[in-house]
DNA sequence: GATGAATGAGCCTTCATTCAT
DNA sequence: CATGAATGAAGGCTCATTCAT
């Protein structure tokens, strides 16, 4: 990979780390480049603007975990065993990478206005199995963006809790609990 | 002005409201000035630096609502009326004074992490409402923190995504799902 | 003293502390009227501005120290007693008031250029008592302005290593070394 | 410009001018650039702060003083030759380079105090030379330290005068009359 | 005369971005 | 493609000074 996308790459993992750490406004161009081990101009060369840096790797991470989502769902036909599974699989990938998700999560607030359409999102991915166990009269109607919006509540806000130290046990040690309390949402069980 | 404290107030009006709009990093001191009509020196005779005034909103702000619940709850002795007492003002309040909460909600990351102890939260009310309620057994077992970060969530989630323009009616009309989710995910009804 | 000549000597005394310790620029008028028990605005009241107060202040115990020698050597005819006698005034007051001694070293660069004619000055003693002595054909010729700055080059440069801790005794203990010094510096014995 | 020595020299040549001509105090950051030739931020990648660059500036052009008249008496035995031979190199260095030494002059209050050990200073080359002699027992015993504040007094005040324009002539003129004075200050010929 | 809240010019410093090498 | 010195706009903050009370 002599043609920089392993650069490309170094930098991305630089700034994942710092932007979790320390916050993406407090995170200085050359603290990244620091971090990537390379020049600062460099950084330039592979994204147009710091901000870019940021759109595009929040973008990318947040779509990414969507379509992991996505395909975990896909074999299974239930609602309760989609959620069950979706959250199972948050949990463990939070616990292997933190860094990722807490950059996800502060930075929600100012990315989440301007994601294009046509990407598969978290709560796309959950809104439309709810959608879809609406359809098939396995849960009760209801405004499915609200739905979804509860459901990731639930299983966002205690990880919020915990990237803070709120709660301090591995994340899924909650993984049960967590669905339990999704499906109550739901009017599951 | 005998006093300075109808400047103070003005400072922390213009503040919470240009923070809620764009952000805390990207508003500047001249811009507080400005929203306050007064001079960017007067700032610093009421805040030692924009950082302390950030942090001194914040907490301000953030320990009146928890107490704003606190009182709400005071005369309720089930969990099933606290919690939707709980969120019935909280959704009164939303819908009342969006740049209040957008700052909230998005002020929090960077900030949760130096709430000094003995200051009454959002979060704590609901946590002491759920270890009551367990000690009289009307709810289930379970780690508190973890119960009341989800109901927390179940509320907050549609909450972030009402100010993102995602759930566009007013906060109000949810209240009644809300409640009933909150239910769920505490096993009740 | 109601007539608030006494909060003057407050500001003038703090003022002169502060300088002595932190520097001139380095002392906010802040710092001046919090160490004189005033409010701020009432430094104003008594000087025009803070600059003007250094050069008050400066001019007045400047020309204070120069009566000060000029009335200690009137009654001395010899050049040597006069040299001696002035030397001992000024080790007893640099010994009894360092605050005053080191604001006027230390703000002498800034000053000097702008002590008005007609002002008795320390300077100005010693090249007056040197004029004489050379008329009289106590010491041989030369320029008295050069005499005169080296003979307070002598007391005055120890002086300065005294304030910044290069020579830890008092400064009296240095007297005679002074004066055969300075004699030396006028060729005399 | 592969390597910023050039930029850096050309910002301390500005600051030390214009440090000697209004003082630090007096001289903005803005100055400095606008005197160089640069932009203000570049001060930055070689100074981390206006103050670093005052100390920096007033250490190396202190001890470089220290060295230069270190290597001057190294070939001279006798404390006479040495003292003539250090104060005509001063005389003949001041004459040449006026704002140097306006510099030094003025900036040595707030600076002495932070000048680090093992450093070669113009105080230590004649304390040195003074410690020597006495040994050799070419001139009194008596305080090294005092004896060497003394004779840098005699070259020093008129100095300080002839910056403030109380002393017209070049400096050199003065040459043989100071250091008739130095002598006279060790108690020799 | 004294107060102290308010002012606002201007300072030092940061940092995303550019460009010659 | 990579570098890193230089840029310069803009930010947070200080502080001498004013003025209504």
């Amino acid at each position: 990979m002599r043609d920089g996308s392993a650069t490309r790459e170094k930098i991305n993992q630089a700034a994942l780390e710092l932007f979790a750490r320390k916050g993406v406004a407090e995170t200085t161009t050359r603290d990244i480049a620091g971090g990537a081990g390379i020049a600062e101009g460099t950084i330039y060369r592979h994204y147009k603007s710091k901000d870019e840096l940021v759109r595009s790797l929040f973008l990318s991470l947040y779509s990414e975990q969507g379509e992991l989502l996505a395909v975990q769902i896909r074999d299974e036909s239930g609602i309760k065993e989609q959620i069950a599974v979706m959250i199972q699989l948050f949990c463990r990938l939070f616990d292997e990478n933190r860094p990722l998700f807490t950059f996800l999560l502060l930075t929600q607030h100012g990315q989440l206005e301007r994601v294009p359409d046509g990407i598969v999102t978290p709560v796309g991915v959950i809104r439309e199995a709810i959608t879809c166990a609406q359809a098939a009269g396995q849960i009760r109607k209801g405004d499915p963006d609200l739905l979804a919006a509860m459901v990731l509540g639930v299983v966002v806000q205690p990880a919020v809790f915990s990237v803070y130290g709120r709660l301090k046990q591995p994340y899924q040690d909650f993984s049960a609990e967590l669905v339990q309390a999704a499906w109550g949402v739901l009017g599951l069980s």
